[in-house]
DNA sequence: GTAGGGTTAG
């Protein structure tokens, strides 16, 4: 409401909506109250600008009830207000609130304008809730408000939330047709359109259609966005060596664009996965060289995790221990490092200093010390954890905790516990819970749960290479030759292929990588001569082959798959012909290392002089002079 | 002169 005397007051008026933003934006909101007392003795908080300002500047400083108290002494509730509170709330996650108020202006019939709209379908799709975002954006076409190019961005967000592909392409089509309607062009808010839906197509799996757009765009027009959402693309749903292809070419780029935070941390995701130390390295020093201070604890984590990830998770304790400031996700991503590589009592130690300095404990970092007890062979004190996690942090017991005992009992052979816990679950059992189990009959070598656990799989439709594998190899064990043909021919049925194994090792200046029986490299030769070699003196010395593990092979064209030819010990062949002594060898694989070949690892390692550093899709394997971090635990 | 958006970690 604009009063009697604004005219003369106007300026003043001006200048507190110029300022007041700026509170808000610095968080500043006792200088904002300031500018409120001053704007209440001038009387000029009843203009309905300097109204919405004050309303805005509270939530900005997330000072959210008092942005409500101003509110609600409005004369003049403007959309404006309700807009800046619907996202406040939105922003401090109280989403609930921020749903209430959206009712209330429908309920009082307030005019929803396209920020409204663009706000809901926002706080739906960074709450990764696709089909609400898409049902309010269904609601606001019916309402005949007109979408914008941030509904668009904010909508197609929510697609790629959920993998959502064909609502995707329809929000696709929809934005074609509305970006032709819009007059002239403007190729700033194209661009954003295109960023959107090439990260929408990327998180969709869909690569190709992502690349293609990304190439359809004027090199000098892409912007760190564009690059961003490709790299992160590739990193996560694609090859992450196209990832880091495409960051390399980022830097050459002619028309430059600087990474961002967000950029690199993408890079470094792809790093984590392929364990690429090298790289990694590489781009800590760039980290450091640049300085990312705003957003650096985000790319910090993003070092603990790449460092843990490939296999040097003393540098990423360092990493950590240099950091300014941390959040749970950097301790836990310490906990999660010393975990995987088998170092329980350490990650035990972090989750106790953690707890003493008063951080929030919540469900993921119980479920990162009960999988750091279970690599590490803790079973009792992983149980301890559980039964209280509930009591003395009221973080209730997910499946995925409960998947996570399954997994401790399991590996510990205690089979008649772990599925008494299962039956007492208070949820339906998760598909994660029975491939815990039936991992676990492999290797305790039960037949009977083991095909209860398929058989719930299939129910629950989840069965996959990895599931007929494993039963394959459960029933080889038991000789039950009928069985295991009976599985490879319904493999052959539903068209599920066996993954191929695949090993790749880090060179000094690349990275190599193998596959089963795999004689493409240059080297090959010599690779072969150098492991029948090693096979016959570690016979010498008492390794015997374990060839259940030969009967692997559910597909008729790898029956030449010899233990011999496994891809682990063809990258372990190539690290010990291109090392120099004593550097260790860092081996990946994608699936499970075979037993035989971590036994014919571990006695290798009495014969050669590096350590062999083993990351499968498990955990790491540290072999060294006779024996593996492992312990046994897989 | 006020309100809404895209890319990152456990």
């Amino acid at each position: 409401m604009v009063s009697l005397n604004s005219f003369e007051l106007r300026p003043d008026a001006v200048s507190l909506v110029n300022v007041l933003p700026a509170c808000g934006s610095l968080g500043a909101w006792k200088r904002g109250k300031q500018l409120q007392g001053y704007a209440i003795r001038r009387c000029l908080h009843e203009d309905v600008f300097v109204g919405n300002a004050i309303v805005d500047m509270y939530a900005k400083c997330k000072r959210l009830d008092d942005a409500n108290k101003v509110f609600e002494l409005m004369e003049v509730k403007d959309v404006v207000s309700w807009n800046a509170l619907v996202t406040g709330y939105s922003q401090i996650g109280r989403f609930d609130e921020a749903l209430g108020l959206f009712e209330r202006m429908r309920e009082e019939e307030i005019d929803l304008n396209v920020v409204t709209w663009s706000a809901v379908i926002s706080g739906y799709a960074q709450r990764d809730l696709g089909y609400e975002a898409l049902n309010i954006f269904k609601g606001m076409r019916l309402s005949g408000a007109e979408p914008n190019v941030i509904t668009l961005v904010s909508v197609l967000s929510g697609c790629a939330a959920i993998g959502a592909l064909r609502q995707g392409k329809e929000t696709h089509c929809y934005a074609i047709k509305r970006m032709f309607s819009l007059e002239g062009s403007n190729t700033e808010e194209d661009l954003m359109v295109t960023n959107a839906l090439i990260d929408m197509y990327a998180k969709c799996k869909e690569m190709k259609i992502a690349h293609a757009m990304f190439d359809d765009i004027d090199r000098r027009d892409r912007n760190v966005v564009t690059w961003t959402v490709m790299i992160g693309g590739y990193a996560q749903h694609g090859d992450a060596n196209d990832a880091l292809e495409l960051f390399s070419a980022m830097l050459k780029d002619e028309y430059s664009v600087i990474p961002n935070a967000y950029t690199i941390s993408c890079a470094l995701v792809a790093c984590a996965r392929l364990s690429s130390l090298r790289i990694g390295r590489q781009i800590h020093a760039y980290v450091l060289r640049q300085g990312y201070e705003p957003t650096i604890v985000f790319v910090a984590n993003c070092l603990i995790d790449m460092y843990a990830k490939s296999g040097d998770v003393d540098a990423a304790r360092l990493v950590f221990d240099n950091m300014s400031q941390r959040n749970t996700v950097s301790w836990t991503s310490l906990m999660t490092g010393y975990g995987m590589h088998g170092r329980g009592e350490e990650a035990l130690q972090v989750f106790n200093v953690m707890r003493g300095e008063g951080l929030p404990i919540d469900g993921v970092t119980f479920l990162v010390v009960l999988y750091a007890c279970s690599h590490s062979g803790m079973v009792d004190k992983g149980m301890n954890y559980f039964n209280h996690m509930k009591g003395d942090f009221g973080v209730v017991p997910g499946a995925e905790h409960y998947a996570c005992m399954i997994d401790i009992l399991g590996r510990a052979g205690r089979l008649d516990e772990a599925m008494k816990l299962i039956e007492r679950m208070p949820m339906e059992p998760t598909s994660v819970v029975w491939v815990a189990l039936l991992s676990a009959c492999r290797v305790h070598k039960n037949v009977d749960l083991a095909e209860h656990a398929a058989a719930k799989l299939s129910e629950l439709e989840s069965e996959n290479d990895g599931t007929y594998t494993l039963l394959s190899n459960i029933y080889a064990n038991a000789k039950r030759w009928k069985d295991v043909a009976r599985i490879r021919s319904l493999m052959k049925h539903s068209g599920i292929r066996k993954r191929p194994g695949c090993s790749w090792v880090q060179g000094k200046k690349e990275t190599v990588t193998f596959f089963v029986g795999d004689r493409c490299h240059p080297m090959s030769e010599k690779i072969y001569d150098l492991l029948e070699d090693l096979i016959h003196r570690i016979k010498a010395m008492g390794y015997v082959p374990e060839t259940n593990f030969a009967l692997h092979d559910v597909d008729d064209e790898e029956k030449g798959d010899l233990l011999i030819e496994h891809s682990e010990k063809l990258a372990l062949a190539y690290g010990i012909l291109t090392s120099a002594p004593g550097v260790p060898i860092r081996i990946t694989k994608n699936l499970r290392v075979c037993g035989d070949c971590h036994t014919a690892m571990t006695y290798i390692s009495k014969i050669i002089e590096h350590e062999i550093i083993l990351r499968d899709s498990s955990r790491f394997h540290h072999i060294k002079n006779g024996s593996c971090s492992c312990r046994g635990f897989w």
